[in-house]
DNA sequence: ATGAAAGCGCTAACAT
DNA sequence: ATGTTAGCGCTTTCAT
C-alpha cells in the first residue's frame, strides 16, 4: 500500500476521517435516521422544514449513502450487467455508449462482461447475476445466461429481468431490440443488382449465429426478387472479424471466374477483404464491387468508401437500456423493437465493367 | 413486469423458491455459520471432514454468497472502476479487454465509467468511489477523479487505490502504467527523416492533453537531432478523432506549398487525412506520404496500410489492472511502468518525389 | 409527520 | 478447529 501512497494517513493529530454514516446526519439534524432516509427517498413524505434540516446535515456532513448496505436491505442493487461477446469489436463501442448514457440518466450503473468465447466466464457471470450484483442484463451474445446457443440447455432462470439487443433470442420472453437483418441484406442485394451485378458473392458470419442466419435469409429473398438463382459457390465463410474478411479476399483472389460484386455482412470483413484485393492489384470498385453491413466509423473513410448499410448502434443501445428500466421499475415494454436501417451509398459499388 | 413475463410466478402450489442462504448451508452440514464462511475465505483453517460436510450442502442448496452483505461487512467490492473519456474510440477496446482479462482472473468485476467530456458525470462517479462502491480505480483520462485537467482544484482526496493508464497523472503519486510518447514520435520523426522527408508536418493532439504535449515534444526531438528547423506552419491542430483528421486534410489540400510528409499523433487522425487527401486527387504515399500513432486494428487494412508506432494495447490494460491488484491486495507495486512501443512501416510513407 | 427497532446476510473478534 | 455473537449501514414496518 505504502508503495504507492494510497495508504490511508493515520497522522496521529488528525483524526481518522470517517465517513459519515446515517447516523452522523440524523445527528446533526436532530431527526432520526428514518426521517434521513425518508428525506432521500420520500421527500414528499418529510415536513419540509425536517427537509431543510437534513439536507443541510447532508451537504455539511458530505454524507454518500453506502449502497452495500442499501442493497442488503433493498434488495436492489441499481447495477445493470452488459453481456457482450467481444468486448474489443469495434461495432460494440458504440452501442455501448449508447447503453452506458441512458442507464447513467436513469441512476444506473453498468457492469461488462466480455465473454470472449469462453463458457468459464458465462458460468461466472451467471453466478454473478444469481448473486444478485444485478437487477437485470442486456444480452448482447445471442443466448440467455447459462444457455447454449441454441436454446437447449437448463437455461439457468436467474429471476432478473433481461432484454436482449442485437442478437435476438429465439423462443425467449424478453423484450428484444433489433434491426430488421433480412430486410436489410435483401435491400442491399437490390441496390447491387440495380447496379448491373448479376454474380454477386456474399460472405457470411460466423455459423449458426442469428444475425447470419437472417442475413443469408436476406441475401437469398434478394437474389429471388431480382430472379437470381442462389449459387452456394459464391458463398464465401466469414466470421464478422477483419482478418476473415482478408482471408475471403483470398479465397476470391484464387478464383478463375470471380463475382462482380460481394456483400460482405460485417464492414470489418468488407474492409479487410478491400484490403487483400487491393494487394492482389484488383481494383475496387472497377473490378469487383464491395458492400459491407453496420455502417462503423472507418466504413465512411475507408479506401474506397464502403457502401454499407446504417445500423443505428447508439440507438440500439439506448433503446435497449430504456427497455430494461422500463422492466426493473414495473412499466410494460413492447416485447418487439426495430430501429430503422439505412442504406448508405459511397464508392465502393460500382457497375460492373461490361466486357 | 409482466409485459416481458420476468414477474417471479407465485404459484400456489409451489412455496416461494428463496435463495440459499449461508444459515441454511450451515444448517445442512451440522456447522455454524463460521465454519461455512471460513471453507469459502480460509479452507485451510477447516478439518477436511467439516469441509466436505459444507462444500456437499453448499453444492446441495446451490449457495452463492451475497455479496451485498459480503461487502457490508468486509468492506470490499471486489469491484473496480474504469474511467475513460471515451468509450466509443476505437483505441480503448483493446485495452479495456486487457483490464477486464486481468481483473476477471483475480477475480474482481469491472464497472466502466466513460466521461464523455461530462464534468456532470464526473462528479457521480467521484460519489461513487466515495460511497466505496469499488475498491479501487484505472485512470484512463489523465487526471485524478474530481480533479481539473490541470492538477488543479481538490483532487477529491478518494481513499482507494488508483492506477493511471497510458495518460500520466503529473504529480499525482500513483502507479502510472504508458509508453514512452516522448521517444516514440521523435522515433517517427526520425524513420521520415531516414525517407529523405524534410517538410513534416505535426497533426496534433487536443491541447493541454498530456499524450500530446509528449508526442510534440518527442517531434521536436526528432527535428532536432536530424538537424532541421522546427516550423510552427506545419502544425495542424487535431484532437485524435477521425473528423479532426479528414479536418487537417482539409488543411494540407489547400495549402499551396505542402510537406512531403505528415506525422499524425493518432491512426484515426491519419486514416481521416488520408481520406480527405485521396479524395482530393492526392495520392499517398506518392504525393504525400502520412504516417499515424496507436497501430489499432485497421491501422493495417487501410489504404494504403498505414505506417505507425504499434502500442500493446491489452497489454497495457493487463499491466494496469495487475498493478491495481497488487495495490489492493498489499503488494508493492513500481511507480511506473513503461511497455514499449514498436515502429511499424507499411505503405503510406515512402521516399518524397525528387522533382 | 416522525421515531423506535428489527433485521437484510455476512464476517471477524472472541471464546472455547 | 469450531461456535457465539456483535455489528457493517441502511430501509421499512409498526407505533405514535
Amino acid at each position: 500500500m505504502d508503495e504507492a501512497g494510497q495508504a490511508e494517513r493515520r497522522d496521529p493529530d488528525t483524526p481518522p476521517v470517517r465517513v459519515a454514516r446515517i447516523q452522523d446526519v440524523a445527528r446533526l439534524a436532530e431527526v432520526s435516521t428514518a426521517t434521513v432516509s425518508r428525506v432521500l427517498a420520500t421527500p414528499e413524505r418529510v415536513s419540509a422544514e425536517a427537509r431543510a434540516r437534513v439536507m443541510e446535515a447532508i451537504a455539511k456532513t458530505g454524507y454518500v449513502p453506502n449502497p452495500a448496505a442499501r442493497t442488503l436491505r433493498s434488495q436492489k442493487t441499481y447495477m445493470v450487467l452488459v453481456v457482450l461477446p467481444d468486448l474489443a469489436n469495434t461495432f460494440f463501442s458504440k452501442i455501448l455508449r449508447g447503453i452506458e448514457e441512458t442507464l447513467f440518466e436513469a441512476g444506473y450503473g453498468m457492469i461488462i462482461s466480455d465473454l470472449d468465447g469462453s463458457p468459464e466466464k458465462e458460468a461466472h457471470f451467471a453466478a454473478f447475476t444469481a448473486a444478485g450484483r444485478v437487477d437485470g442484463a442486456i444480452l448482447l451474445n445471442g443466448h440467455l445466461i447459462g444457455q447454449s446457443r441454441d436454446g437447449e440447455g437448463s437455461a439457468a432462470r436467474i429471476g432478473i429481468p433481461l432484454v436482449a439487443l442485437c442478437e435476438a433470442i429465439p423462443g425467449a420472453d424478453i423484450p428484444q431490440i433489433e434491426i430488421d437483418n433480412r430486410a436489410a441484406a435483401a435491400h442491399m442485394v437490390q441496390h447491387l443488382a440495380a447496379q448491373g451485378h448479376r454474380r454477386i458473392a456474399y460472405v457470411s458470419g460466423p455459423a449458426g449465429n442469428i444475425l447470419e442466419r437472417e442475413r443469408f435469409q436476406g441475401f437469398k429473398d434478394g437474389l429471388e426478387k431480382i430472379g437470381l438463382p442462389f449459387d452456394p459457390e459464391l458463398v464465401i465463410p466469414g466470421d464478422f472479424t477483419i482478418e476473415s474478411g482478408m482471408a475471403a479476399g483470398q479465397n476470391l483472389v484464387a478464383r478463375a471466374v470471380r463475382p462482380t460484386a460481394v456483400f460482405c455482412t460485417s464492414d470489418e470483413m468488407a474492409i479487410g477483404l478491400m484490403r487483400t484485393l487491393l494487394s492482389a492489384g484488383l481494383r475496387v470498385p472497377e473490378d469487383v464491387s464491395v458492400a459491407g453491413f453496420d455502417d462503423i466509423e472507418f466504413a465512411a473513410v475507408a479506401e474506397p468508401a464502403l457502401t454499407t448499410i446504417h445500423q443505428p448502434r447508439r440507438e440500439l443501445g439506448q433503446a435497449a437500456a430504456a427497455a430494461l428500466i422500463d422492466l426493473l421499475q414495473g412499466r410494460p415494454t413492447p416485447k418487439r423493437i426495430r430501429l430503422e436501417t439505412e442504406l448508405v451509398v459511397r464508392a465502393s459499388v460500382a457497375p460492373p465493367r461490361t466486357n
